[in-house]
DNA sequence: CCGCGCGTCATCCTTTCGCATGATTTTGCC
DNA sequence: GGCAAAATCATGCGAAAGGATGACGCGCGG
């Protein structure tokens, strides 16, 4: 496209070169009787290239129209982590979802007694969810449950 | 800048003209025996002044460039918080650094004795400084600490 | 039907925690 | 130097947590 483009005003150039090669041939002979109309000839020449030679350079190289990438920094809001992948690092280590369920009360600092009342269930029960959960956790403290937890992806 | 170069130019080119004209003439009372030295003379001009437009052309007219603004997304790490302010808000709630030093292993989940160990004081005294940097955040279980130290920004 | 996982509850026991209280030493500042 | 705050350690006790074990019911799939 580009190239076709080139080839055709070359041509056109090259034409427009013999035509006035000839057109100064013939003017040559009718108004030879003019000494110093050579000079005036080269003159006007040279302006009539020039100025083809600018519109061609202008319609030849100038068209580059360069594209200068501007970064323009887009904060993205933060990737939250969305949590939702609690399900899937939860069923890989074993851990229940009433077990779950449990740390999440103990990770937000209830006892043992507030979660059964949260939950309606006794504390003992409670008790043996919290040892199920720390079993697989690989946790002895119900600080440590929640700190793995959340290095685990469990917990927000 | 840009409006020195130009006029610098022009008159580089004023300059160049005039000199091939004045050498015009002068060649033209040396070599006017040839009969067709002028449209030679003609081409050749035509040449030259050719060349000097594109030039001219492409320096005076080219640098149209386009901006392009092309939007990049850039993901920012994270809005990390980058906790530095824990100090401040350590102070406002009158919590010395030792308790927060406890503090910070209590959120790691280990014991008072482990604490203990690690910074080489009395279990007793890991105790006490719990105590009172629980009163201070108004926590009655380490977990619950844990939690009120994070809203308050005192823990990552 | 029987086993299995899960949730529920209980009991016993040990360890850890949390709290109160007091004391001594260290540190920082006027 | 002296005072106040902070850090240290101790003792005791009740509460909470943690571990081990056993038991019961329920739904589900072989």
């Amino acid at each position: 496209m580009a190239q076709d483009g080139m080839r055709k005003q070359v041509v056109i150039f090259g034409l427009v070169g013999g035509v006035l090669v000839t057109l100064l041939q013939w003017t040559e002979f009718h108004f030879v009787v003019l000494e110093h109309s050579v000079a005036i000839y080269g003159v006007l020449i040279a302006i009539l290239f020039a100025g083809a030679g600018v519109w061609l350079g202008t319609r030849l190289l100038a068209p580059r129209e360069r594209i200068v990438d501007r970064i323009v920094e887009i904060v993205v809001p933060a990737p939250t982590p969305k949590f939702a992948a609690d399900d899937t690092a939860r069923e890989r280590l074993g851990i229940t979802r009433r077990e779950l369920e449990i740390l999440e009360h103990v990770a937000r600092g209830l006892s043992n007694r507030e979660i059964g009342e949260a939950l309606f269930v006794s504390e003992n029960t409670v008790k043996t969810h919290c040892s199920r959960a720390f079993d697989k956790l690989g946790a002895r403290r119900r600080t440590e449950a929640v700190q793995r937890s959340k290095e685990l992806g469990l917990l927000p």
